[in-house]
RNA sequence: GGCCCCAUCGUUCAGCGGUUAGGACGCGAGGUUUUCAUCCUCGAAACCAGGGUUCGAUUCCCUGUGGGGUCACCA
């Protein structure tokens, strides 16, 4: 029988690289064996996913040529694939659980975990449900949700004895049954948590093979149960290393940029992006690092991946990425060029310059700070601490506004007036003048005095480079002597 | 902190009981190049520690240490 895999993604914010990772290995042992590649879009937590990012992981994926056989915008015979066109299901089989016993319903208000948590986290206790509903009457229980009372629904653990995961790459796990929490299956908005909604979906579109990052290895044993709970064959796990941070923790933007969006922004090739994740976590043999998506499905074995989480470096990427395009033939390197620097915002940078350029040959310079990542700010360092403000408090607003961009949905689409409305507001909220404001984002956006305007400026330069600027920003007042 | 995972050069991947411990990135030194980059050559650089098992451990087992993950009505 040949495997069914999938990669399930949050449409939270931007496309992550760990997503990507991920899903090579998905990708690759599916079409190794001839399988199926799903994509399962996990949007249960109604108040984090939205459309945007969802499209944004179709077009993050489908850039590194990862396309999958079966997903919400491609069809396939065993979906709906987004989890809140599902949740009748949901409800349905979590109906089966509680009938059976493996589940119960729980009125414990959240002002009431928010308490016992405080107390378990003073007596040094591991925070975990109390068990405060387990023995309620099911019958009871059944007539106060039926007159409205608003609950969710727990998975019972047994007290006692020990329930282990099989994992592919790392032998069997086990776990102590005391030590698993009664997990919400159904939260009280009718939504599952990922637990339930992973496991249903995963046995009734026929997964075969999960395979996921290590951070889900402690939730494994919930998925056991709920398969043995539903009297279901569970499929075979297999948990990946974590993609790292130089300091060995989870890549986190904080550290690192994190999104596809941001590699792909900054020039590099989808091949080159994918074999470098590629070898991170797996090896061809013969010490032979660089390979093809094609050449690495057809070598595709698990004794050929490691379990170690590695950091992901990108001075090598960029070696990486110098090694290709040296390779490349003028002509395909020439049409790759130009269509980078052209093709997508051609006509904004023309609209941007035409009234500040006198030649024809002024365009590239002029235009020049739209491209590239890193900028020097030595020339405009000077200027950038406003009149009456501290470096120190230059730089925590430059970091709130970084943090900003993340946050605020205005903003988060990053155009011309989402920035400007946001912006606004920012420099309000924060006590700024947006005399002082603008001109510091735009030395720090842009490593000049002068631009076009500066929302127009932003949206143009793109999310991805503006944050790395800003970033670069940050740091460049941090290491200057005042 | 409890539980769980991981452990070879700075980083990454090899090695799967006996090897001068290998490749790549990065780093250093030379060379080619008017400069820079490229390219070539050479070099420095690792088996976390302690116990076992074994004729023999980087390799198998245990303990410790270190790193990481996870402990939500987020995934």
């Amino acid at each position: 029988m040949p495997p069914r895999v999938r990669i399930a993604p949050s449409p939270t914010g931007d496309p992550h690289v760990g997503t990507a990772y991920i899903a090579l290995f998905n990708y690759a042992f599916a079409k190794k064996h001839g399988g199926t590649f799903i994509l399962r879009i996990e949007d249960t937590d109604q108040t984090r996913s939205t459309a945007s990012s969802e499209v944004a992981i179709y077009d993050a994926l489908r850039w590194l040529g990862l396309d999958w056989d079966e997903g919400p915008d491609v069809g396939g015979d065993r979906g709906p694939y987004r989890q809140s066109e599902r949740t009748a299901i949901y409800r349905e089989h979590v109906q089966t659980l509680i009938d059976n016993g493996t589940a119960y319903r729980c009125f414990c208000t959240s002002e009431r975990l928010a308490q016992m948590r405080a107390e378990q986290e003073r007596n040094k206790q591991n925070p975990r449900y109390d068990g405060h509903c387990r023995g309620l009457d099911p019958k009871d229980a059944q007539s106060r949700a039926a007159a409205g009372e608003p609950h969710v629904i727990r998975l019972r653990v047994p007290e006692e004895g020990e329930t282990t995961l099989h994992d592919e790459l790392r032998g069997p796990i086990a776990f102590q049954n005391a030590e698993i929490d009664d997990q919400v299956l159904l939260k009280s908005d009718g939504f599952p948590t990922y637990h339930l909604a992973n496991v249903v979906d995963d046995h009734l579109m026929g997964i075969t093979h999960v395979i996921r990052g290590e951070d889900w290895i402690t939730s494994g044993p919930k998925h056991v149960l709920l398969y043995q709970g539903f009297g279901w064959e569970p499929p075979l796990f297999f948990h990946l290393g974590l993609l790292r941070n130089g300091d060995k923790s989870k890549l986190s933007k904080r550290k690192n940029p994190v999104s596809v969006d941001h590699y792909r922004s900054l020039g590099y090739l989808p091949s080159t992006f994918l074999n470098f994740l590629a070898i991170l976590g797996f090896s061809m043999g013969e010490d032979r690092e660089r390979f093809s998506l094609d050449e690495m499905v057809a070598e595709f074995e698990w004794s050929k991946v490691s379990t170690g989480g590695p950091v992901f470096d990108p001075v090598k990427l960029d070696a990486f990425s110098g090694d290709d395009i040296r390779a490349m033939d003028p002509a395909a390197l020439r049409d790759a060029l130009v269509e980078h620097a052209f093709g997508g915002r051609i006509d904004t940078l023309v609209e941007l310059s035409r009234e500040r350029i006198n030649r024809l040959d002024d365009f590239i310079p002029y235009v020049s700070f739209f491209f590239g990542g890193e900028v020097d700010y030595a020339a405009v360092l000077p200027k950038m601490v406003p009149k009456k403000r501290e470096k120190k408090e230059t730089m925590k607003i430059l970091k709130a506004y970084l943090e900003g961009i993340e946050k605020d949905d205005a903003a988060r689409a990053f155009t011309v007036d989402g920035l400007a409305e946001f912006s606004k507001a920012f420099a309000q909220q924060h006590g700024w003048k947006p005399k002082e404001l603008y001109p510091l984002l735009r030395c720090a956006a842009t490593g000049r005095t002068a631009s076009p305007s500066l929302f127009e400026t932003l949206a143009a330069l793109g999310k991805d480079r503006v944050r790395l600027r800003l970033r670069g920003a940050i740091e460049a007042l941090r290491v200057a002597p005042q």
